[in-house]
DNA sequence: GTAAAACCTGTAGTAACTACAGATGCAAGA
DNA sequence: TCTTGCATCTGTAGTTACTACAGGTTTTAC
């Protein structure tokens, strides 16, 4: 299987496959003889588990732990429950985090009227030193 | 007022204030005899006006926008409302995708018990296509 | 006078790709 | 067989918003 077909069944653009085997995500694959990349599907598989582990926002490197631990099969259930529980309180602290952007936001645009005059509250209170400090 | 002052007075490191210049979100301040950089109290203003904007999540590109529409002084207050609306949705989005990643994070999470055994419903899951799509 | 602290420029690194440029490989039609 | 055209190759640079040096100069304090 050529790069492109690895591409097409699974999403993954053609750049994106050859940046994954520079960082060693992928392992190199054997080439034809004019050097084209040969792929079999135990590398759909793998490509197929990086993608959907970065959907649900896995960062590489945790990737990279997660496929270390499945390469040597050594790995324990616990081992993988840990990084996706941090990941999960990563996840919790991100939403926490722009859901207080957002209240913020709201407020100072509330306060606008969108008129055609040259003076804005919106503005104003950027420019102004933070008040609350939000926690 | 030097650099270290500037940095001290906005809580923004000198480099990233460097930065900005580079990237002409502050204009090239005047220099001493010997080379540094002197700011006054304007300066202080401009670069809370940009620190304020980052903490609330707007872009660079966004703060460049917004500040262009404040030199110029022929801003509208509809203009920057409508800078900040969009950034709003933006910020709406991003929630609402945390929010699926975390529902399904934990349902896969919660069908691991943390065994110690190589076998776990986590990697399963990664290694098994997306079944239902999210929308 | 000298030592330390602050400053200077310029470059490279971060994360996770994307987007070329310019050179081949390969398959099918004339 | 030649040629056209698509797929692939390598290598490098760009993206965002900084951060982190290295190696050199200026300023300040003693």
């Amino acid at each position: 299987m050529l790069i492109g077909t690895l591409s097409e069944r699974t999403g993954c653009h053609i750049e994106t496959i050859r940046y994954y085997e520079r960082i060693k995500l992928l392992p190199k694959p054997p080439r034809s003889g004019g050097g084209h990349r040969l792929y079999d599907r135990e590398q759909v598989k793998r490509l197929v588990f990086i993608r959907r582990s970065r959907e649900l926002g896995f960062s590489l490197d945790e990737i990279r732990t997660l496929l270390r631990l499945v390469d040597g099969k050594r790995y324990t259930c616990q081992e993988v429950k840990t990084i996706t529980e941090t990941h999960l309180d990563d996840i919790k602290r991100k939403i926490a985090d722009l859901r207080r952007l957002q209240k913020t936001l709201a407020i100072i645009s509330g306060q606008c009227e969108g008129g055609l005059v040259p003076d804005c509250p919106i503005i104003d209170a950027l420019f102004e030193e933070k008040h609350a400090e939000h926690h």
